[in-house]
DNA sequence: TCTGGGGTCCTACATCGT
DNA sequence: TCTGACGATGTAGGACCC
């Protein structure tokens, strides 16, 4: 298989350009910091002197993204605003627009699509596509059809696209990030040694930071490094499939197809409050957020059609220690108050005495509700309809 | 001064039925 | 009847990704 990697540059403000800007952080308070400053002026025509500094961001978040002045500061994504402030404090801080951002990620799928039709999805601005049967694919080693992608984007989104070539996904990926932004870049694999052997082992889309730790203690610190140990010397410091995935990474095998057709597995809402709230002095409101999330996970299923049956709650105290609870029922649901019910029991199964910094609620197991409806039968498990007397009522959950 | 939100996948372990 | 092996399933936690 041949496969491209893509993956579009999403910031959209001329006046920005080579200037250093992170977006992300609470939405809510960085749209307040600019309305205040702005009115309802569109961001694109606010002077670059008026736009907010991170210097003054005040509150929890972490950066979604950053640009490449920014990132030249030792800022990039995850990162918390904080943290970030004290290494840049004069960057520009843009709050995330993710209507914006999904409209621009169909759009450029959509134009992707129209070329080369097998597209896999890899979240707003990333597809892998298998251009093997595309006619003319293979011309100039790829680079032909990739340029035409990248014109085609550009004319249809304005924004600028990276594109990696190879013969498999995990080459291309690592191809994409060799020339960006609006760069392409072709790996062969008579390349491996000279591309890909140079590079960090963190390089490799699915080692991450934990990984990475461990193989720096064991002294690997290059791909090239990894490629060198026996596959069962990885196998025995990393697992049976982690080591042995490991050692065919290295080597640059990945036999994965591009997949164009997922269904979700889960659907899930959290949040992380303005500040940690305390299970008993906090009740009601931990309460009403508790309620609000379990609509808002009733709202997406019903929305995208599907109902679940694995319920659960995570939380996440102010130590960030995290902990989740599930539950499975007997039958599927998308009904907001039997997952509060549901989630309710497994809140109680939780320890409360600490501090809470988060909360979510998810529903796992999905089906789509109409193939539910065909298998579901009319009865309903005791005890999920009706509350048995003397038990607390959902108020009472805190 | 810490560290978002929405996901997927993997591993380990407990439990249960055969 | 007891015991062990084994697979299926549920649960909890964690790594990782965008």
């Amino acid at each position: 298989m041949d496969a491209f990697f893509a993956s579009i540059e999403l910031l959209r403000y001329p006046q920005l350009k080579g200037l250093p800007v992170v977006i992300g952080g609470g939405r809510r308070r960085i749209d307040e910091a600019l309305r205040e400053a702005q009115g309802e002026r569109a961001l694109r025509f606010i002077p670059v002197d008026d736009f907010p500094r991170l210097k003054d961001y005040v509150g929890r978040g972490v950066i979604t993204t950053a640009t490449y002045a920014a990132r030249q500061f030792g800022v990039g994504s995850a990162m918390g605003m904080m943290k970030a402030a004290k290494l840049c404090p004069d960057a520009i801080v843009l709050p995330v627009d993710f209507d914006e951002v999904r409209k621009y990620s169909r759009a450029f799928k959509e134009a992707i699509r129209e070329v080369a039709p097998l597209v896999e999805d890899r979240g707003v601005d990333e597809v892998y596509i298998d251009f093997t049967d595309v006619p003319g694919g293979q011309r100039d080693g790829g680079r032909a059809l990739a340029r035409l992608l990248q014109r085609s984007i550009l004319e249809k989104t304005g924004l600028t696209c990276s594109i990696g070539v190879a013969p498999n996904k995990l080459i291309a990926k690592m191809a994409s990030e060799f020339n960006k932004p609006n760069g392409i870049s072709i790996v062969q694999e008579a390349d491996l040694q000279t591309m890909i052997w140079p590079l960090k082992c963190r390089k490799i889309n699915g080692i991450g930071p934990k990984s990475d730790a461990k193989l720096a203690a064991l002294n690997i610190h290059t791909i090239g490094e990894m490629a060198a140990q026996e596959i069962g010397w990885l196998i025995d410091h990393f697992g049976q499939a982690t080591g042995a995935w490991m050692h065919d990474a290295a080597w640059g095998r990945d036999s994965r197809p591009v997949v164009t057709q997922s269904e979700p597995v889960s659907m899930s809402r959290e949040t992380t409050f303005e500040r940690d709230l305390h299970a008993v002095r906090d009740k009601a409101e931990l309460g009403a957020v508790f309620t609000r999330l379990c609509e808002k996970v009733a709202e997406d299923l019903e929305r995208k059609g599907y109902v679940g049956k694995t319920i659960g709650i995570k939380l996440r105290y102010d130590n960030f220690q995290s902990v989740t609870r599930d539950q499975t029922l007997a039958h599927y649901t998308a009904d907001a108050k039997t997952i509060r019910q549901i989630a309710g029991l497994a809140l109680k199964r939780v320890p409360l005495t600490q501090r809470l910094r988060l909360l979510g609620v998810r529903v796992g197991t999905l089906l789509k509700a109409e193939d539910a409806a065909a298998l579901q039968t009319r009865s309903v498990p005791a005890g999920l309809t009706a509350e048995e007397p003397g038990s607390p009522s959902m108020d009472q959950l805190f």
